[in-house]
DNA sequence: CGCTCCTCCGTAAGCGTTTACGGAACTATA
DNA sequence: TATAGTTCCGTAAACGCTTACGGAGGAGCG
């Protein structure tokens, strides 16, 4: 007899009152209440998490599946443990647990998810690394699983998502380089299939569209996250017949690299080429002369997403008003030194 | 009437039997077998978590408990990817999930995991960002959970630990460094109570004495893991009045911080001041002129974990001698160009 | 043919909680 | 005092799965 028979037993009392009292239901006296919290702190019980899911059918955990890519996402993981203390900070209000599920490079990303839903390890789920076309929100939708995405995609429909407002990013970006300018504006994109790759280029065309510049697909280059991608750009922009002036950068690390080619070649980022990335990473902050990107809490987002999954608990309903949430993070621009007037 | 019932109703066999054919346990006809788990394949069916749980007394899922600090741990993430990408090869082998559990900036660590295991949520807990002593291990200890650490710790006693060997990284370091000449050699040591901080200083005590060095408290140097705490600590180092001609990092990322403050003060990384950093990561890899540093894979270590874990579970003993492991990581030497001759 | 042994399957009792239901004791009301 | 209404608690049936147990049927043997 383990758990909470043992507790019971030990107070004199029955099984049903003890887990009425531990859950703060009514029909207990306030009196054999205090006993028996009084009791499990002692005792240090606490209920067993199968049998607790069982009988009530929910398990009282959110999973946050993110992508063990040691290629491209093993430096966006500094985004993640952001993202996770402001997802965290909501939910243990809320007594949920938030289990992050690695999905491991050998595994098909859509089956491992699978799994984790049919066996019903998880109430609510939240997905990151979202692709321009991704099974995954399909398969959250027609099993009903309530879901929140960190990113959006083109698959399924009218479900939440919170992602970073990659259009704001690049309209004030060009605006403010085309001020200074320039009109030959070089793009670097994400290697693979992620959602924001299409959004940033989509932004990219139709910003250059609103200030009259030719498109030119010469000018996009397509990097993985690394400082390596930047270091090699760079020699890829100079060969071009009509050279860019300034570059935007999907992947802000790629900075370091640009910077270190423009050294060797006795070229001076804000001068000879203006660089703009997206998101102000420490190790890019840190880079003389700064780089002019864009600032976001990355614990707001958290807080979003939390919320936006709270929306959809029934459990949890009226803590958050019902209903899907589509939000924009907002980022800031924080100006730096790495552009200026174009030269020609 | 939903689950494994549903499905032997559909076949028109007992659940016994189904959930026997599913476990791929004896006592069940080839026939049948077959039946069975085109049936599962086809609705889709994957057994209740909970109720298996219960049922089980297992819950077939490890738990890796990290720290969400955003000042310490965010950057060190990019270590954590790694190594639960080496975790999950193991463990998936043995039909196990991997949960990370990401205790909250706002939570007790202690408290957060006490929950964890009370509950039954996973069957064993991998441990990291040790502290030198760290209640956790006793915790663990005193409730006989299977449990392997990332970093040792000073608590408790015969658990499985896997650990970066920086004992000989600092022999390595500190021979290296005097056999170039060097006599006054810095260190920097991390910023709080986690394990490998003292071990870093005690082995870099005992590598002086051993090279008949005066150890001189003023060359350490306590840091936060950052580019600014680099860049702090060369204006520090040649404040002293004898300063040191090399440093040793325990945070190799602090070497951006020391390049950009060595250049504007004229100097010459591997001239001026020789740096050996601790792990070759991508950023640091990429700076010029290369800092000579370690290597080491984070996927192995993650290997090493698992296998230790597996050695401690029941269920899965015989695929790995049963016991306590005790392993350090060995980190090879990348020979960069931040360290040279001493000089006066 | 009778016996034993093996193969395969159904039955049902758990696993540790939660929770609907009913009832005992007590209070308030007429 | 009889009745209705509260308050508190015990009982037991779920929740979906696993697994010990037993039994039916067939094969193999003497």
């Amino acid at each position: 007899m383990r758990g909470i028979a043992q507790l019971a037993k030990e107070l004199g009392i029955s099984t049903g009152t003890v887990s009425r009292a531990l859950n703060g239901k009514r029909d207990v006296s306030d009196e054999t209440k205090r006993k028996v919290m009084e009791a499990a702190a002692r005792l240090g019980y606490a209920p067993n998490q199968a049998a607790r899911a069982l009988a009530q059918g929910t398990t009282r955990s959110i999973g946050f599946m993110i992508e063990l890519d040691p290629e491209t996402a093993a430096s966006s993981d500094y985004f993640f443990m952001g993202v996770f203390d402001g997802v965290q900070s909501v939910l243990t209000r809320h007594g949920l647990d938030l289990l992050v599920l690695p999905c491991p490079t050998t595994q098909d990303r859509y089956h491992y998810l699978e799994r984790f839903v049919a066996r019903g390890v998880v109430d609510g789920i939240i997905l990151a690394s979202t692709q321009r076309v991704d099974q995954r929100v399909d398969l959250l939708q027609s099993v009903g699983v309530p879901f929140v995405t960190l990113g959006r995609s083109t698959s399924g429909q009218g479900y939440s998502w919170i992602d970073l407002d990659f259009e704001g990013v690049v309209n004030t970006s060009i605006d403010r380089l085309v001020a200074l300018g320039h009109r030959r504006i070089a793009l670097t994109l994400p290697f693979g299939e992620v959602n924001f790759g299409a959004v940033f280029e989509a932004a990219y065309r139709s910003a250059l569209l609103r200030h009259g510049l030719e498109f030119d697909p010469r000018l996009m280059f397509v990097t993985r996250r690394s400082e390596q991608a930047g270091y090699r750009i760079v020699d890829e922009m100079i060969a071009l017949e009509a050279a860019p002036t300034a570059v935007l950068l999907i992947y802000e690390v790629a900075a370091i690299g640009i910077y270190r080619r423009l050294a060797e070649l006795g070229l001076t980022p804000g001068r000879d080429l203006s660089i703009v990335g997206l998101r102000d990473e420490p190790t890019v902050r840190f880079l003389e002369p700064s780089v002019t990107c864009f600032s976001v809490s990355l614990r707001d987002i958290g807080v979003a997403i939390a919320e936006a999954m709270l929306a959809q608990l029934p459990a949890h309903a009226g803590a958050y008003p019902p209903g899907i949430v589509q939000k924009l993070a907002h980022l800031e621009l924080r100006a730096g030194e790495s552009d200026g007037p174009a030269r020609s």
